[in-house]
DNA sequence: ATGAAAGCGCTAACAA
DNA sequence: TTGTTAGCGCTTTCAT
């Protein structure tokens, strides 16, 4: 017990595996250090602090790191650190029938981003009867550094739990009535979305411009509503009756637009989701007519369904990579304790049109 | 000097967080043994091998562990046990313009078929030009105990490069015509697919039945091809003619479909997805046919673009929730070391009828 | 600029 | 059945 927090020499040689079929070990610092002649911390260093080392020190321990195809043990890494460089998302799934096929997109955009910082994306999941599960558990063994939560729609919890637990977390979608929310959060503007379609529908020569939406009780429904609502003020339109709320289904959207559509003057329809927009184009096929040359229909979301979906869809697009790059962004300046700027940062959707409203 | 392994006796009092903004430091296992009047060690038996203790005193650990809300550690856990609990997956994305939209239930169900085995789902991302990018990284790092391939097509050399490196995996996909593979894996039965589709249709009295598939590269499309004419002929139908080989998008199963159609025998589409099922069903619009009554159309996966596009696109589904269940039972007895009884499981899609085939 | 010591929180191996 | 010791691989602190 002479040196005791000295490693064994035989530790570079000796592979101590027991099944042979297993994965060899990696090397480790202490590894790197005995083949460059160096001590351990040096290795370290030329990791961390490069420019502690003189230049030829750091030559040569880089090229053994090269060599030996050495990368820093994680969980060595995050016990000493206590960062795991892991970014928590608790993942619900997409619902069936309908067209909200985001998330894909999303988590995409998330994982790239991410990386781009050297950080990874666990998936998590919980009982979906209770939102706020799966995210202690996470909380109080360490286990990532960060939350990116996703539903922060008025009435969950998620947010004000861990702002109370101390976590870090952003949010993608503002804190729609929360009075003391200070989280920082990046969102899409659901009304600039709804006010480009019904614009573009203006455009295109449609007066009477429907509104196919959500139920009242869905924020984000009732602000792209208002999108739709102030394009139409701000040309003179008159919206009385032309605004319907709706379940998010194709057959709902459908009827409801089979009772627009008496109305001969109406030929415009805006929608809340790709999924009721479809819900129109089947009404006008059942009624003879043409989206595009008769009818102008934009959906939103711009989901796959809308892109297959003959005659094409036009569709109002979410910046989803720029929403996850944003995150990302001010997940660092959460995590390093720093101020930032404005608390929450609105992105504006872009509208991708397609024949569905396009007259010529 | 004297205990140099010993923990501090002020472990417990001493918070020793330097931010007063940053989160309670979570109690550890010292903190738990201090409280319970054990030794750590027993703290930790009490976790993992809970029979060792004297029912009483497990009783006590318990109630402590309870209190104050304790987890373990995962890094620490980690370190020492070399598991991470993590499953790594390379998320590419969808591709923009097809429906094929099936990552998102994938995930999911991994995500809760991981989550019941206490393990979580670490998503990465790699250069779309190289194949085993971000691979490697994990690897070394030893940031994750396996990997979930799920591109396994002929050509790519993931599941290769894994094997070599001694990387513990499971595929989802059948190696397709790797000679050496020895892999654990899982995979839809693409034919029994297309088989099912291709019965459904001769049921409905249909007879000269078209398939829509991809190019002769994609092993995938040629097995599902092969359940078509494995259906036909156990039928006595001939197939000559009635193979199409395009690429997945709407427009090329559009025109593929018009050509068929000039022969007024052909009224049944059974296609290697959605995408170009829903292709078909633009040229029945267009030809005035109305699928169900006058033309059978059968598409492949599922997609929410089926379940929306009118008259409700009957489609062949994957059973995700089972291959992720199958894959997490795999990577079990692969990380124990355990014989997989067969190295390969084959499970079998079902159909989802909607109007788009059926007759009534 | 480099090295030695200490310790993050846990569990495997062994001792009592 | 419980406790003690050692050490996983890394970084922080402090010494040189």
């Amino acid at each position: 017990m002479t040196q005791p927090t000295s490693r064994p020499e035989s530790r570079t040689e000796a592979p101590r595996g027991r099944h042979l079929s297993a994965p060899p070990t990696p090397p480790t610092l202490a590894t790197v250090a005995d083949e460059a002649g160096v001590s351990r911390q040096t290795v370290s260093n030329a990791l961390n602090n490069p420019e502690l080392l003189r230049p030829e020190t750091l030559v040569r321990v880089q090229s053994v790191i090269e060599r030996l195809g050495y990368s820093p043990n994680r969980a060595a890494r995050q016990l000493r650190t206590r960062s795991s460089h892991l970014i928590g998302l608790r993942f619900e799934p997409a619902q069936e029938g309908t067209s909200n096929a985001l998330m894909d997109r999303f988590l995409h955009s998330l994982t790239e981003a991410a990386s781009r910082t050297g950080h990874h994306v666990l998936l998590f999941s919980g009982d979906s009867k209770d939102p706020l599960d799966g995210y202690d558990d996470l909380l109080r063994s360490t286990a990532v550094d960060a939350f990116v939560v996703t539903d922060t729609y008025a009435g969950t919890p998620q947010a004000g739990f861990l702002r109370e637990r101390g976590a870090p977390f952003v949010a993608f979608g503002r804190p729609w009535d929360e009075p003391g929310a200070d989280h920082a959060w990046t969102d899409v503007d659901g009304a600039h979305g709804a006010r480009l379609a019904t614009e573009h529908l203006l455009e295109q020569g449609h007066r009477r411009i429907a509104w196919l939406g959500w139920e009242k009780t869905s924020r984000i429904g009732e602000d792209r509503r208002s999108g739709w609502q102030g394009g139409m003020q701000a040309a003179g339109q008159d919206t009385r009756g032309l605004g319907v709320r709706i379940t998010d289904n194709v057959d709902a959207a459908r009827l409801a637009a089979h009772e627009l559509l008496e109305d001969p003057s109406v030929t415009g329809f805006a929608c809340a989701s790709d999924t009721l927009a479809i819900g129109v184009l089947h009404a006008c096929a059942e009624r003879g007519l043409r989206p595009g040359r008769d009818i102008g229909v934009v959906g939103f979301d711009d989901s796959l369904a809308a892109q297959v979906t003959w005659p094409g869809l036009s569709s109002v697009r979410q910046p989803l990579e720029e929403v996850a790059v944003e995150l990302v962004r001010i997940l660092h300046l959460v995590l390093a304790h720093k101020p930032i700027g404005d608390k929450g940062r609105m992105l504006r959707p872009s509208l991708v049109v397609r024949p569905s409203s396009l007259r010529s």
